[in-house]
RNA sequence: GCCGGGGUGGCGGAACUGGUAGACGCGCCGGACUCAAAAUCCGGUUCUGGCAACAGAGUGCGAGUUCGAUUCUCGCUCCCGGCACCA
């Protein structure tokens, strides 16, 4: 073999071995444990940044490992390909979206082959095809029949100049990025999917996702904020309308001293039409933008509407107020106030001067005071009436049973999650498949039309959607009655898109369904990985399809992803690495200089996965220097020559020393990659059993302990052994480089068909170990000991120590604590 | 603002179930090799004191529980992600 490490040859030869034998494309056979490994898939930008090489590596070494494991493992890969890059593309350098795209895919798929992952490229997908969307638009008109999706007037950000609908993120200080025009609020008809008639089973399902982070359930649960309260209606003096709120506290009842409503409620409304101030703050608020952050961060606003409603149990008027914090998209878009016991609450009469009442007292009959400081804790009712006395428990039900009784509310379970808007007013995206007829109103197009295919040659102006001014896309007639109709020129959401692709992969190639038998064979996804940004919308949607696809008959399970690892963002200069951001660092550049492996290899060790990864130049020097250390001693190894079977019993002791951190070393990596998900440690043990094997090599060259010819065969049997592991246990982390060292320790077969090392737990055996002597806790000496020393042995040792006799002195001893194989604490 | 996560040497990180703080790597310092440099190899490297043995301090800040806290509890602070039209 060579002598040096030539990263570019070794990786060449082994991806060429890997596309030859074809060894990743993969089959169904029922025969075989499956496993499904799955990133999260790309958008094709225009070239991978360091998010995607630390993603799609941590996927590879898990899918790598697993086949190792003997699993039959299936690892695709596909293009998130619609859109708004391609659009601003488009607009900034003429070239129309799909042009754009589809070069992108072709250069990013070089970058991922260079980059040696174990795909089955046979699976390839691309959302933008029309093979991939026309089963969405199918799935879509099915809805549709189900009353599952809908259609209702919501609100955009709207650009009055560029006369185009904003993302949020186009919006910058409430003007648009382009224009810098002010932003106006515009509700306009738009599409949803009903998926608040999936929040229980979304939110009860998550129990049975042990293996998903817990702070990754944590945040679905609260977004979909199942609550328990109450609706209840207040009579409005001069309204024959009741002001009907909702509230997760009943129980305080008897302290709302006022109310509020959002600017959109009807009521302001009806205010502002006799009252220029409300008029005039209704439309200030209109001014705010769309996203939820800004509403939450801004300044508490309000007005009081000079309208009154009537407490439903005292009668005494309670004033109205209009808020800027209220929404109209939540509850009713009213609540009432109590701000004794709600902080929203108490910092708004604090700032209007409103009553404060305290209503609710501590369990613990401790005083306080609600002028002071806000009390929200659940406690016993004071000061109401017939309700003093109780517990919140007693209360809900006291009060939601008078409301009841009288016809005046109910108990409601409410959710924070709202429908989800799919419709998008772009035109790179999957045409929404609805046909608008004069006389049949709404009309899906019918599944022998589809897919409604979005044309591919369009001028790109940046002002609107191009296909609202292609009437060759819009002009049809109506599928039900046939008369001239016209189309909808909206597009989906993105994310419609990713939440069912998991599921495609396992039959990109049927023209017939959507989904058949193969994916039967492989879903669920066995390990998804992605971006922690991902936690709630993608992964919600995603759950959300699936039980879709499976109400559909589709497939039979619950859910899509058994495992999640959430891979923490790679950030530079403090912030997250993006396209949107234009801080992205190029991988390339460094496959370029130093292959392939030391990319993946830094990635890997520089941090653990979940955690965020900052980048920084300097250390992947090192990374290449630790490959160049371990060809050098596979090379000097192999050119000494054979070595004979190992024999474990004619070990010299460091000969059984090596051996011993040569099975610690391989128990360690098997658990780190295998359940931890810690590569960085993992590769730090591979890291120390090569520089014990170093240490070994120089000792034995020292020819002085060795002995006899056969010892220092047998010694570098041992020797060969652990750099076989180091081979084995690193190859799902740097493949190429441990593909031709596997060739030059002499075997034929190649190294992707070989079982994952195993551990010989004999070799594992010590009989002395080391054991920590505190005093009082502080560390005072280090005491030698058997293996199966008793604990008076140990502690009668650890007093024997000289440092310890010095601390302890003739002090009285309390007590003295032995923990077994680790550390004796003597108390004085 | 709300929800979730994080803060450990000069730097990235390790310490998995409350039990040796700093594994492994980077950087830096010293040495070997070399005419010299690069590469490579060897040694040192939390801070303070000490030739050393060793001692004291130390895991964002402030309290608490414990024989013992980076780890658990409470309060604070700063940073990161998400907040429904970025993907």
């Amino acid at each position: 073999m060579d002598k040096d490490y030539h990263p570019e040859a070794v990786e060449e030869a082994a991806r060429r071995q890997w596309a030859e034998s074809r060894c990743f494309e993969v089959y169904e056979d029922e025969s075989r444990d499956e496993f499904y490994c799955l990133t999260m898939f790309p958008y094709p930008s225009g070239k991978l940044h360091m998010g995607h090489a630390r993603v799609f590596t941590i996927s590879d070494v898990i899918a790598r490992y697993q086949r190792m494991q003997g699993k039959h493992v299936l690892q695709p890969m596909g293009w998130d390909a619609f859109g708004m890059p391609a659009e601003n593309a488009a607009i900034k350098q003429g070239v129309p979206p799909a042009q754009w795209t589809y070069q992108n895919i072709d250069y990013m798929r070089g970058q991922l082959e260079r980059l040696g992952y174990a795909y089955d490229w046979t699976r390839e997908l691309t959302t933008c095809r029309p093979e991939y969307y026309r089963w969405e638009q199918w799935l879509f008109t099915h809805l549709f029949k189900k009353g599952l999706v809908y259609r209702k007037n919501s609100v955009v950000n709207w650009d009055p100049v560029d006369q185009t609908v904003l993302a949020n993120e186009q919006v910058i200080d409430g003007r648009g990025w382009r224009s810098d025009a002010l932003v106006e609020r515009r509700e306009i008809p738009q599409w949803f999917m009903k998926i608040t008639a999936y929040a229980d089973e979304l939110l009860d399902k998550l129990d049975d996702l042990p293996g998903w982070p817990d702070s990754v359930k944590t945040m679905q649960r609260n977004w979909i904020g199942r609550s328990e309260g109450a609706e209840l209606a207040f009579e409005v003096e001069g309204e024959a309308e009741p002001l009907t709120v909702y509230t997760t506290r009943p129980d305080t009842l008897m302290g709302v001293t006022y109310m509020a409503v959002a600017a959109e409620h009807p009521l302001a409304s009806k205010a502002a039409a006799g009252n220029p101030a409300v008029a005039a703050f209704v439309e200030e608020c209109k001014t705010a933008v769309a996203a939820e952050a800004m509403l939450e961060t801004m300044e508490k606003k309000g007005m009081p509407l000079g309208m009154s409603a009537l407490h439903p149990i005292t009668g005494e008027p309670v004033p109205l107020w209009v808020a800027n914090f209220v929404l109209m998209s939540y509850g009713t878009g009213a609540v009432m106030a109590v701000p004794g016991h709600d902080a929203r609450d108490w910092e708004f009469a604090k700032q209007h001067g409103l009553p404060i009442k305290q209503v609710i007292a501590p369990e613990d009959g401790s005083e306080i005071d609600v002028d002071e400081a806000v009390f929200v804790d659940r406690g016993v009712l004071v000061d109401s009436g017939e309700y003093d006395g109780m517990d919140f428990d007693t209360a809900f039900d006291a009060i939601a049973d008078y409301f009841e009784r009288t016809g005046r509310g109910r108990r409601r379970v409410n959710y924070r999650l709202r429908d989800w808007g799919v419709s998008r007013q772009r035109y790179w995206g999957t045409p929404i498949p609805i046909v608008y007829c004069d006389d049949c109103g709404a009309v899906p197009v019918p599944e022998d039309q589809l897919p409604v295919v979005l044309p591919e040659e369009v001028e790109f102006t940046g002002v609107g959607s191009p296909l609202k001014d292609m009437p060759a896309f819009y002009e049809t007639s109506c599928p039900q009655c046939g008369k001239p109709a016209r189309r909808e020129t909206d597009t989906f959401d993105t994310f419609v898109e990713s939440s069912w692709y998991y599921a495609r992969y396992a039959c990109p190639d049927n023209d017939r369904e959507m989904l058949d038998e193969r994916a039967g064979y492989w879903l669920p996804v066995d390990q998804y990985i992605g971006g922690i940004e991902h936690a709630i919308l993608h992964l919600l949607y995603a759950r959300f399809f699936h039980k879709l696809l499976r109400d559909e008959g589709l497939t039979d399970t619950d859910e899509p992803f058994v495992n999640l690892l959430t891979q923490g963002m790679v950030l530079k200069d403090g912030a997250k690495m993006s396209k949107a951001k234009g801080n992205t660092v190029d991988p390339q550049e460094m496959i370029d200089r130093y292959g392939a492996d030391t990319v993946r290899l830094f990635m890997m060790f520089t941090a653990p996965p979940e955690q965020a990864l900052e980048w920084s130049d300097a250390g992947i020097q090192g990374s290449f220097r630790f490959l160049k250390r371990f060809w050098t001693a596979v090379a000097n190894h192999v050119a000494a020559g054979d070595v004979p079977a190992l024999d474990p019993a004619a070990l010299d002791p460091a000969g059984r020393d090596l051996r011993r951190k040569t099975h610690d070393t391989i128990a360690k990596i098997s658990d780190d990659i295998g359940r931890r998900y810690t590569f960085n440690t993992a590769i730090a043990a591979a890291m120390e059993l090569l520089n014990a094997v170093n240490r070994f090599e120089a000792a034995s060259d020292g020819g002085n302990g060795v002995g006899s010819a056969d010892g220092v065969g047998n010694a570098r049997a041992a020797e060969r052994e652990a750099l076989e592991a180091i081979v084995l246990s690193l190859s799902p982390i740097v493949p190429h480089i441990c593909h031709a060292l596997w060739q030059a320790l002499g075997h034929g077969e190649t190294l992707v068909d070989q079982a994952w090392p195993a551990v010989d737990e004999s070799a594992r055996q010590r009989d002395l170990i080391e054991m920590v002597v505190q005093v009082n806790g502080k560390l005072r000496g280090r005491i030698s000991v058997a293996v199966d020393a008793d604990r008076d042995t140990v502690s009668a040792m650890a007093l024997d120590d000289p440092n310890v006799r010095r601390f302890v002195a003739d002090q009285a001893i309390r007590k003295t604590i032995v923990v077994p194989g680790r550390l004796v604490n003597i108390v004085v």
